[in-house]
DNA sequence: GTCTAATATTTGGAAGTTAAAGTAAATCCC
DNA sequence: GGGATTTACTTTAACTTCCAAATATTAGAC
């Protein structure tokens, strides 16, 4: 019925280079999934007035034992560049779901703190996301794992995991 | 040896709630792999001056029968808005890569076309993308058909193929 | 104790993405 | 034909990412 941009990408590939289609094929198919899944999580997130960026900067910051970590750290666990992380929480500090001060211990580190407001938001939206099983409801528990695993061969090729 | 932060997620998520935290990692696997895959191709894209977004829309042009295609339909293609295409365009026209016209048939429809310089760069190009296999060159060609058919489960889940 | 080097964060800039609004041209319809 | 609708593209604005350079502070070396 619908025309798929993949297929033809990967039929334009065979013709040419047969023995290099597969492999683009699947970095195709890693680019449109991500950009599927992000849309459809972002479309989830928005009644929230929030990206999926901040969602994930908050979520670190509720299940943290203080409810605080320093942005370096965030940007570690997150596995995104410094500026990314003072980015999102510059957001979320203007909307008051999140403060920022320097630590005691070592003032060149910043310590970012959920408030109250951004611990609510964040159970909100976290119960959106589970209704919505992350943009996955069409896959079961044990499909989501195959996915995991075989993304996990991927990392593993490129020395991440 | 390394703490992974993907595998720190899923153990958090699933000390609180199991029966969501397959789906979560899934979800965070797509959206790390993509990174990375991002990150190796831009990198080996960097000595030809293009990003990735380049890459497909000159190489998309350079498959086409004329050297010449439609910005909306480059949309189509790519699968990305309108306003994302006369983004790229414009860039790769201001580096002589490609020319823009008004299509002779309906003026409101504009032609990007392929220069030969556009041309001889995007061979160039992809020959370091094949060398690289797109970045996945520790996957077998097995491997990467298996990565593809995982992700057209998921894409088929969400009606997207 | 300085002086130097490393670390943590921010800032500014280039790219990408999307949504929404604006412009221009073609088509539909009466 | 003339008016309304649709279509194609661009523009603007908001947001994301990264990199590179600037700032500040701590730690190490002598």
């Amino acid at each position: 019925m619908s025309f798929d941009p993949l297929a033809e990408a990967h039929r334009q590939w065979s013709a040419r280079w047969p023995e290099h289609a597969d492999h683009m094929a699947a970095v195709t198919a890693v680019m449109r999934v991500q950009q599927l899944l992000l849309s459809r999580i972002e479309t989830l997130l928005k009644p929230y007035g929030i990206t999926f960026a901040a969602y994930e900067a908050l979520r670190l910051l509720a299940f943290s034992r203080e409810g605080r970590l320093p942005m370096g750290k965030m940007g570690e666990r997150l596995m995104v560049h410094p500026a990314s992380v003072t980015n999102v929480i510059s957001r979320l500090e203007g909307r008051g779901l999140v403060t920022r001060a320097p630590s005691p211990h070592d003032r060149r580190v910043v310590l970012a703190t959920i408030t109250p407001a951004g611990r609510a938001l964040i159970e909100e939206a976290t119960a959106a996301m589970h209704d919505a099983e992350f943009a996955l409801d069409g896959l079961s528990p044990a499909q989501a794992r195959t996915v995991t695993e075989v993304l996990h061969m991927i990392r593993a090729s490129v020395g991440d995991a």
